[in-house]
DNA sequence: ACATCTATCCCTATTTATGTGGATTGTAAA
DNA sequence: TTTACAATCCACATAAATAGGGATAGATGT
């Protein structure tokens, strides 16, 4: 059977796309179909729908690789998708997940692990590096493991749109007041957003906060 | 003359070392001999002196590349170093400049252009990529072009290495008061580092200084 | 010897941020 | 039609950060 797995990728380091097409030519199989730089590439590139797997990087200028895979679910493209990130992230992970990506690969994995992902994901698996397992399976142990109850997202509670708002302003280094006046709310309101924030994200303080959002690629 | 330049390759992303060695295995007068993960291994490997070219990720685990390029510069070793970052921050480049780094390839580069900064270095030449070039350009026009004036470091100042140690306890969530208790000296000291880290860094707030640290890879 | 820089500390005052403990409206899902 | 959650607001209290003005001892460099 010689159907080639055709695999796109984007990532905005052009050396990193050298380095996993030069990986990807290893092995028969696959093949490169091609690359983007930008998610604004790889949203004009889905179109086309020229390839099974896209590869896909969470940090990404213009639109993120989030930006992307919700551009992606919403216009119902059935390509798989397999995240690439520089984080090990459990929120990150659940994040993606929830927005329908295949797997999930630390760019810490070698090489091989990129030509097992494909091929995993092409078969219909999830695929996630072993550095994501591990720290899934911190975060459950001592949890619910009875029938049928999906893990509830308590940990992993999901910013609201307008918590977002608040969170990319505050790391734009501006204050509640600004924050205030700036979305035409009171400063109570901006507090309330910022408590939840903390709440949800389980940070410390503000700065806890911009690292989160830096980590998450909510910048 | 059949005198290999061997280098060896730094970065925490093993994917991105793949890459990079498959692009200078393309050129036969270039040698990879090595690569290590993290800072330690890097500074372990330093000692046995045998590539001559270092190139060196910024953002690297244990040790980042600027400690390691501090200890360099202390062993007064005779390898060059370019160095590898996601960032065309022009003030780390001018940080390791002073730090004796004899290059500078922004991760955005092409394969292609490690190979040029490889000879260029390997030559006694300086080299940046382009979009360094471009920025240092955009920093000092409208500047003083007289006789032997170099550009005073007034964009740039440095931070000493105390400010460092408090900033990086910052981003860490630690408030003042926990960081004077951790550094053992009085708050009204930390209170004095983080005024001059906003002066230095020139941002509004904290937030500002953890984004600053993210960027410049303090972290 | 003098200037510069680093690390350390202090006072006063104001502005922000965090913590506790609420409330109301509207919308969307169950 | 309850339930749940998002978005908005409030009061009160404490803690922390920012802004301004200092100071001193020690190291380094010229």
């Amino acid at each position: 059977m010689k159907n080639t797995i055709k695999v796109h990728i984007a990532d905005d380091h052009k050396i990193l796309i050298e380095g996993i097409i030069a990986v990807i030519n290893t092995d028969n199989c696959i093949e490169v179909e091609g690359y983007s730089l930008t998610g604004k590439q790889v949203i004009d590139w889905i179109k086309s729908n020229s390839a099974d797997i896209l590869i896909l990087d969470i940090n990404m200028p213009e639109y993120d690789g989030i930006e992307v895979l919700k551009f992606i679910r919403q216009k119902k493209i059935t390509q798989k998708v397999i995240i690439l990130s520089s984080y090990d992230d459990v929120k990150l992970v659940q994040e993606v997940i929830n927005l329908g990506a295949n797997g999930f690969l630390s760019k810490d994995s070698a090489g091989l692990h990129i030509i097992e992902a494909i091929n995993a994901v092409h078969k219909g698996d999830q695929y996630f590096s072993d550095a994501i397992k591990n720290n899934l399976i911190k975060l459950y142990t001592g949890e619910n493991v009875k029938l049928g109850n999906r893990p509830e997202s308590t940990i992993l509670n999901s910013l609201t749109p307008r918590e977002i708002e608040v969170l990319k302003l505050i790391t734009d280094e501006y204050s509640s007041p600004e924050i205030a006046n700036k979305l035409n709310i009171s400063q109570s309101t901006v507090d309330t957003y910022r408590k939840s924030l903390l709440k949800k994200t389980n940070v410390k303080n503000s700065i806890g906060l911009a690292m989160y959002a830096v980590k998450n690629n909510i910048i």
